[in-house]
DNA sequence: CATGAATGAGAATTCATTCAT
DNA sequence: TATGAATGAATTCTCATTCAT
């Protein structure tokens, strides 16, 4: 584990446990074994570093959608393969999913890696074009459709993360929710 | 408006705009048109006015669910006029809507706040129960459909507050979606 | 107990248990059940206060040693009697006691006040006079012979009042002590 | 000199000549010629600081009285030998002296620091003990003794320090008087 | 005289960043 | 590169004092 991915690391694993402004420098270092001035070798600012574990995240995010989309499947399973895909993506990296609760709103995350990583979802949103034009899903904005099944799907891993309450039953109640929202007839 | 009123007023104002770390009790002291000290006067600690702030909106917003049951309706025009009750809730009051979302990950809030306003979304609970009860709504965890239902309706908000994306259509749209989503057959 | 006698009665109390730096103004006026504002209409500031009450301790002092003087007695029994009335002085206003000690050294107490208080010790310093005149004492330096006596007695009830641990016969012990420390042959 | 001890040396300098309340933190740093920031990366707080300070004078003077019971002396010879030895220690050092009549009623010393302090004198109690034993001196609570022949010299010091007013013939004077006051026969 | 909310200068402390080693 | 002591601007909070009621 080199220094520099030992600082993604541990400053991922201290905002997501208290926060930004719970997380100083100094603490991270010592939380990661290395001197404060290392940062400074490898990063700009705090704040290059808190964006980078930003789109490293959402990027492995991606993969997760693209990877759903090459299985051959029926349009319905293909829909649960990818919801169950982001559900166990991040439930088995809490802390990066922790980690994005903590950045969501907070003005660090410049404009313009926002921006590509909405870039992110585009996959899905073809998706889901293509669930409308071929009949499976009601005739929704496609962004107010993403973002709703996308927040489901987090509310439902929140539940998990922070309160580990999620059943198999739950799952698939909550899976069944977001199908039954957007399925048409 | 007492000064009391106006350090709670300025400081939601200006947290939901730049957030916590980008409000320093100066600047919040300056847009209300007082001294630092008065803060003090009326507040133990800064952390103490953000967790006053955030009950106060938890309060008014568990008046909009209070409000929604008083009505005589059918239950789907029941649970749209609540959803639609909560979406202008938030809408109307976007300082409180930017405010919630800035705070609702941080740790400044304390565990007593959070536990003490959770009990506000009963009645909208038993609402729920009562719609499984009667047949209207398919049988999921109550807790599940909560937070999934609630999260619906943020997710919307945040698109018109932050997006200013939200048409009556897609509004009509959103609510449709969450019906579809718990209603049975 | 009028208002000005509040003040000074429990700020004394205050500064005596906090010291300076613990006994804010708002405090104080908690503790005495007055107003802040009521200070300033009877002292010109806090530090007027502290010195007022410096003064007047220094001057219920003075009194002891003026009624020790007025006593027929032989010169060891005048010196044993002085000794244990401000001895027993102290022990009776450990309030006091423990207030001048609080403000000994603290650059509140103007250089006036300190000098003027100095003179309270004149009749004191007169009876050692005589008692070397008259052959009972050694012949020591009068300000050294009044301030070692002096120091002698505060260091016992120091003991008593923070340790609560002078018995009686410790009690004669120290006064022995001062005793023979000054007197001839 | 480090850091660390220019800390030490200027913050005993400033509260020993204006008080604790009269030294912020800043003008102690102007004085030492570091930044303000710098204090915290060596002590956690002023408090700390100062317990540190109270601590070095405390054991500098330990030395002292060890130093005094190594020499081979007459008894009367050893207790003026000590008795000097503290009164030197004193004057030679007006800023320790000055630093400790500031700090010494003053809360911030913790109580654990204070009694670990108190175990210093424990040498000087045993010479005492043994001058009791041998008949040199007379029987005293030991305790009592200690503190009253102690705050004798801390008497005369204070008249040398602050007011430049000891003579080699007052200091003979003091020297007999504390020998007389527990001198046996 | 009495009140206590309001003031704002000043205090202690924090923390991202720098730089000599 | 790596280190971590040093920096000092910025932040939170305190508190003697004022003043309108």
């Amino acid at each position: 584990m080199t220094k520099r991915e030992k600082i993604l690391e541990f400053t991922t694993q201290l905002i997501a446990e208290e926060g930004v402004s719970g997380s100083p420098m100094a603490q991270i270092a010592k939380k990661a074994g290395i001197a404060v001035g290392t940062f400074y070798h490898h990063f700009k600012s705090k704040e290059e570093i808190i964006n980078e574990i930003y789109i490293n995240i959402k990027n492995n995010f991606s993969h997760i959608l693209e990877n759903s989309r090459e299985k051959k499947l029926g349009f319905k399973e293909e829909f649960e393969y990818t919801w169950l895909g982001v559900y166990h993506f991040f439930v088995k990296n809490p802390i990066q999913f922790k980690f994005l609760q903590q950045i969501d709103h907070c003005p660090i995350i410049t404009k313009e890696v926002k921006e590509q990583c909405e870039l992110y979802i585009m996959p899905i949103i073809e998706f889901y074009q293509k669930g409308i034009d071929e009949g499976y899903l009601v005739d929704i904005d496609l962004d107010l459709m993403g973002s709703l099944t996308y927040n489901s799907i987090v509310t439902t891993v929140d539940i998990q993360v922070n309160k580990n309450n999620i059943t198999e039953n739950k799952l698939k109640q909550a899976m069944d929710y977001s199908w039954r929202a957007i399925a048409k007839k």
